[in-house]
Order: C-alpha cells, then sequence, then structure tokens
DNA sequence: CTTTTGACAGTCC
DNA sequence: CGGACTGCCAAAA
C-alpha cells in the first residue's frame, strides 16, 4: 500500500502488545529503518490516533520517556505501563527523591520481542 | 528543487 | 562517568 515510513511506524506501534514496551530504535528498524528513530518520535509526535497507538509503550533505548509527553504528564505513562503489567526501576536510586522523572523501564525484561 | 527541523542513537573526549 | 556532537532519514515549507 505504499505506505510512508511514518505511517508504518503507527502499524508496528500499534501492534506492541500490553506488557512490553519497545525503542524507537526498535520499532524503526521493525519499520524498515533501523536508522530512522527519530522519525518514529517525530511520527509519533502527531499521534493521529489518541487511545489508538500506544504511544506510552514506546521509550527511549534508555528505558527513559519523550520530554514532552502528550498523555498528561510523565506520571501518567509510568501509571499506565504499570497497570499493563510493566515494572519501572529507579535510575540508581539516589535516597528517596522518586519523583516521576528519572524511572525507567526494565528493558532487559519488558522489551518488546518481536 | 533546496533548506530546516525533529518524542533518537551512537560515539568521542 | 558525564556531557556534547555528529550522523541518519524523512516530511513540510
Amino acid at each position: 500500500m505504499a505506505e510512508s515510513f511514518s505511517s508504518k511506524v503507527y502499524e508496528v506501534v500499534r501492534r506492541i502488545p500490553a506488557g512490553s514496551v519497545a525503542t524507537y530504535g526498535q520499532v524503526a528498524a521493525l519499520a524498515g529503518n533501523p536508522r530512522n528513530a527519530r522519525i518514529v518520535g517525530y511520527a509519533l509526535h502527531e499521534n493521529p490516533e489518541p487511545g489508538v497507538i500506544p504511544c506510552h509503550r514506546v521509550v527511549f533505548r534508555d528505558g527513559s520517556m519523550a520530554p514532552g509527553f502528550a498523555f498528561g504528564g510523565p506520571e501518567r505513562q509510568r501509571e499506565l505501563l504499570e497497570g499493563e503489567g510493566v515494572g519501572f526501576v529507579p535510575p540508581v536510586s539516589e535516597r528517596g527523591n522518586a519523583g516521576a522523572e528519572g524511572w525507567l523501564v526494565d528493558l532487559s525484561r519488558f522489551q518488546w520481542q518481536a
């Protein structure tokens, strides 16, 4: 169907199962170009179908999330992923200052395996 | 057709 | 170890 690359990104992100997360680079690779991680983020930023495209399941290669999350805040994303069974882990745990920011998804155990 | 920008990623110092 | 830079590719103006 000759979809543009960004269109393909939506398809891939949509196929991410609940309880798993994928990195921009992985989605880009599944879309056909592992170097297009930025295009993936840009495409998701458009978020043409909120509620249908689980942008919150797409995180950085480090397991962190986008700076301008469009769901209501980084804390919201953590809650959504935890609700799906995804476990979060503090970056390195500096005392109890556990704000919503700094939390990373345990990619070692929750990264989506196509 | 050329230029600019962009939810990244990997490498260098 | 941490911070900064570049590289890559695509869509929009």
